[in-house]
DNA sequence: TTTT
DNA sequence: TTTT
């Protein structure tokens, strides 16, 4: 039985196609963003869309899904938990904070140019995207391989 | 200050066209059924897909927006409250129960034959249905005017 | 992948001391209510409490740790999904129908009496209710029994 | 109508009282922590308890609440939206992130020493808090004064 | 039928 | 930094 409640619930729609990884120990790790869309009124009392971005990540069967059907521009409707995960940068020196969210529940909406958005959670499976396992040569963001993941690290 | 907490989060294709009434003093009040669609084990432990049916109503401004927007066949995710209402059916002389899903917030991903779902909450401006307060002239669900509901027992 | 979303979330106060059963299976099955208050505007304008009544049920481990820890007055939070029953009534002819929340997690908060709801998912371990394998002797609500539902029909 | 959904919830224990503050037009500006507890397993498979800290930060009436009745150790369930801040330290020229929740909703659930956890929404009545409006002499997170934050920012 |  |  949960002792708490840790829960996000985002509708939006995906900033780049995911980035695809392994642990490893062969864990499929996905990583992309997604832009949720708001309308709040700005400093001049108008409403003004406004855009938050949030840093997905999603694991095992999850990430296989992410890594067919998932690409720029998707729209997704996602189910997951809040997680910051801190480390010291190197450079500065200082701590640094990176807040994600671990997606358990995920549902395809639609993808721009496609009719897919209509059909109940529809998408074309000829949208199957390829395989990525390279890992950025430079990545100014902290990743798994930064912070020295490996699989025993992975909570579940 | 919320003492409780009530929602319900909705995502799946609208059943029918909407069916639009006013109250007596005008407020518009709109009544739709929604499919979310499940997969789950059958009895033989096959994965199979389960619809759930909810009846969705809506008051006010968000009325309109299910009246100008939603149609049979659209997509859309809602936010609401279960309400269940009670009443004596005169025929039977049963206590009968109806539960609804007040709606509060709403987000229209596409409809079938449009590319609507796919553009981030998009959807055809010229998708707007016409005003119908037609009360159907028969219906075996109870509605607001069988139970004598006016606008002074809309509760907000 | 779920293909779309169903999903509540209530907090609020058990209505009376569950009841537990068992299908011929072994499968446990916990009933109870929950009361979830709200303060909306009555006819006159004025903030009034008005309280929702829920059925809810539980399967399997949740529903034991349901016959272990809730009793009436418990104050919950759970998350859960709608379903609605139906079923011809021998007496009336009716189609009736009982909406239901299937309870998926559960987070106890505390119980009236006791300073349990502030520890975090706090109950005292002396809770424990005995397990009742009764089915009631006669019900006027509709349960498993009168609907012939076995173990198979249970779909996960 | 919404675009998307930017959806929080949590239910868990504020870390540390929470710090007010007024905007130079008046607004109330509450910031706080909450450690939602988690069951997850570790490296060795076995089962343990996690805390995830969150940022939380509420304005106008729910920071009066704040103020008055939230202290270290309060259980509390909210709903709100994530929001990511940036803004370029000075110290080190680097971009910085901080991820906030700002609150919408809250249910009050107990605090430890008390049986408020139980009545559904209880606290002392005598739990207030003094009012706070010191701005910290000097802090290392960013705050609404750091960031030159003021009324006209406030996006509704 | 809960709770304050 | 909370809580059990």
């Amino acid at each position: 039985m949960a002792k708490g409640v840790n829960k996000v619930l985002l509708l939006g729609n995906v900033g780049k196609d995911p980035e695809i990884r392994a642990t490893a120990g062969g864990t499929q790790v996905a990583s992309f963003t997604l832009a949720t869309a708001d309308r709040a009124k700005d400093a001049q009392g108008n409403w003004a869309d406004k855009t938050e971005w949030h840093n997905l990540v999603a694991f095992n069967r999850t990430a296989e899904i992410v890594r067919d059907y998932v690409k720029k521009g998707t729209q997704l409707y996602i189910e997951g938990k809040i997680q910051t995960r801190s480390w010291d940068d190197k450079e500065s020196g200082q701590k640094k904070y990176r807040t994600e969210i671990l997606v358990n529940e995920m549902t395809l909406l639609g993808k721009p140019g496609e009719g897919g958005g209509s059909s109940g959670g529809g998408y074309s499976k000829s949208n199957t995207a390829s395989y990525d396992q390279r890992t950025p040569a430079s990545s100014s963001q902290p990743d798994y391989a930064d912070t020295g993941i490996t699989d025993d690290d992975i909570p579940f």
